[in-house]
DNA sequence: GTGTTATGATATACGATATATCATAACACA
DNA sequence: TGTGTTATGATATATCGTATATCATAACAC
């Protein structure tokens, strides 16, 4: 455990904070560098003192988000309670809207997401590491059930949330969880 | 039916090709405009009298998949014979690999198929649209599996094949098409 | 208090997008 | 084949966003 600079701490925060507000209201793609370093106001050239582009602070505020899902998720098992896995994940988004909106708006979430995707296609491997039979494979399940989850929160987000965090729970875990878990002992 | 001056179509033709070409060799966003025309040999200036953007090109070009793929499903019924629709659209892909490639490579690759997805949902509404009972709306299902296919395709590309398309067409079957069906009748 | 380090300000270079203008060449059509 | 029309190429230019170098100052850790 390092210390770090109180100054470093402080600017990496108003950056952070700087993107996630200006990215609610015209779009991550639509802000500059210049931007962000003026509404959190630091300097211009302090931006690339800290990261190489504006994907990368998105990444760094992505990190937040990944901590929080495995945290809330952790107690749970997604292979025998499916439906509350799928209710937990979209009231962790509706808590967090601000935050789930900026990292599901910027056009090439795919890309941005694939540290997340690793990590949380990982966890997967490891619940699911016990099946011994297979009709699919491990990888492609893993990597099918956190991109369909991801873009069922994207559809949700962009559709103004009509459904509750219940019903996309059912939803979630009818199309998406129990259709791989099925495949494991088929 | 207008007709339309042969240098038109030339040029655009060009800049399409040349598109496709520079895509392959380093990436959707690594291309620049000055590029591509240079690539195409024609005026730089040109390029913007036809597209105001990349973008626009590139979904000129996506038109022309999304037409493939609508010849290609029409005759099968999705609900009937998913199997047989899942190995189709691996085989399309496996036969058009550089477009393919092209059209998934571009990392807002979600934004970029929207149209082509919105159109795709339509067909999928129409298809189930007799279902009377739904566990899930028409909507999110519909959108979810455009989306997951289209991801599904994007990973097999991604990890270079690793599975022949007919496998991949079971596993989109099972794993995606079936579960959709069976919510419209349970 | 002292050496260290992050910051702010300024200047600057670069690359890519985008538009205006005009002479030329290719076109459609009679 | 001749004629009016239109797309093109070349050049110049404006704008914007990114990225780096430099140096004095202020905040930091100890």
């Amino acid at each position: 455990m390092e210390k770090i600079d109180r100054r470093i701490k402080r600017t990496q925060r108003l950056l952070q904070e700087a993107l996630v507000a200006l990215t609610l209201e015209k779009g991550f793609d639509e802000v500059t560098i210049r931007e962000i370093t003026e509404r959190a106001d630091v300097g211009y050239t302090t931006f690339f003192r800290h990261y190489p582009d504006k994907e990368a602070l998105l990444v760094d505020v992505l990190d937040t988000m990944r901590q929080d899902f495995h945290n809330l998720l952790m107690p749970h098992s997604i292979i025998t309670e499916p439906e509350t896995m799928g209710e937990l994940l979209f009231e962790y988004v509706e808590q967090n809207l601000d935050l789930c909106r900026v990292l599901l708006d910027s056009t090439d979430t795919i890309t941005l997401l694939r540290p997340v995707q690793e990590i949380g296609q990982q966890e997967i491997g490891m619940m699911f590491s016990a099946a011994q039979e297979r009709e699919i494979p491990l990888e492609v399940a893993a990597s099918h059930l956190m991109t369909s989850l991801v873009m069922l929160i994207r559809w949700w987000l962009e559709n103004d949330m009509p459904y509750s965090p219940r019903k996309m729970g059912e939803i979630a875990a009818k199309m998406i969880i129990r259709p791989v878990i099925e495949s494991f002992h088929a």
